[in-house]
DNA sequence: ACAAGTACTTACTCCAAAGTATGTATCATG
DNA sequence: CATGATACATACTTTGGAGTAAGTACTTGT
């Protein structure tokens, strides 16, 4: 395997780390700051928007429904609204979705470890 | 426990965050793109700085000292020198790095499912 | 003598992600 | 009659994360 000298740019490069790394495969996908987040606060149960809203209070709303959109598309969730008024909207985390509670749960043991002094 | 009106900052927010939900505790450390792609590679074995470089083709050259700069300050690993010419340094994960791993692993299987479409 | 490999550093630029600040539709409530 | 709650949408601005490109110091190999 010889080493490709300059002939890739960075895109095709990603390309070639997407098909060689898992990891990869999911930062494409839950890899932002709000993600884990968001499916943390939904692995709880399901929650309306301004549930969601309360429950992170430092997300702007922009941010929020951004994610959501996102992460719908991305089928890690389902936004489920009935025709009401005022409007009732809830989200729920989809089969997908809940194929990643290991990773959040993994993450969440981790911190409340790291906040206990557990590695140092 | 009433809702704060309207007397605070995104900022100060974030410190309640913080307090309040672990995922946000870990993404403060972990939370970009690179970093769990340089921990899940780290979990194979100690690297060389270019051994890191070779196996993420895609990152450049600033953001992978950058990231590890910023995992070895935040004690996730460890960086060792010797002294030598040329250089020779090695990158291999810490005590809390090594607890990542069960992270790390959850998001490997889980990529590994998806694209076995077995969340379809 | 010059390129190559090692592990970086620094300066400059740029774009997309994130923040700020509004607006919208509908109804209940005071 | 105006405010609040609901679940968003949209325009504008800003910030910082990321890319590009170049340099550094030292030695080995040709």
């Amino acid at each position: 395997m010889g080493i490709a000298k300059e002939s890739s740019t960075i895109q095709m490069n990603k390309q070639f780390a997407l098909a060689q790394c898992p990891v990869t495969h999911l930062m494409e996908k839950i890899g932002s700051y709000w993600k884990p987040i968001i499916l943390y606060h939904l692995s709880t149960g399901d929650k309306r928007y301004s549930e969601l809203k309360r429950a992170i209070p430092a997300i702007t709303e922009k941010m929020l429904i951004q994610h959501l959109k996102q992460l719908e598309a991305d089928h890690l969730l389902i936004r489920e609204s009935k025709p009401v008024v005022p409007p009732f909207v809830t989200y729920r985390l989809s089969k997908a979705g809940y194929g990643l509670l290991p990773v959040i749960q993994a993450m969440a043991d981790w911190s409340f470890k790291d906040m206990d002094g557990a590695f140092q």
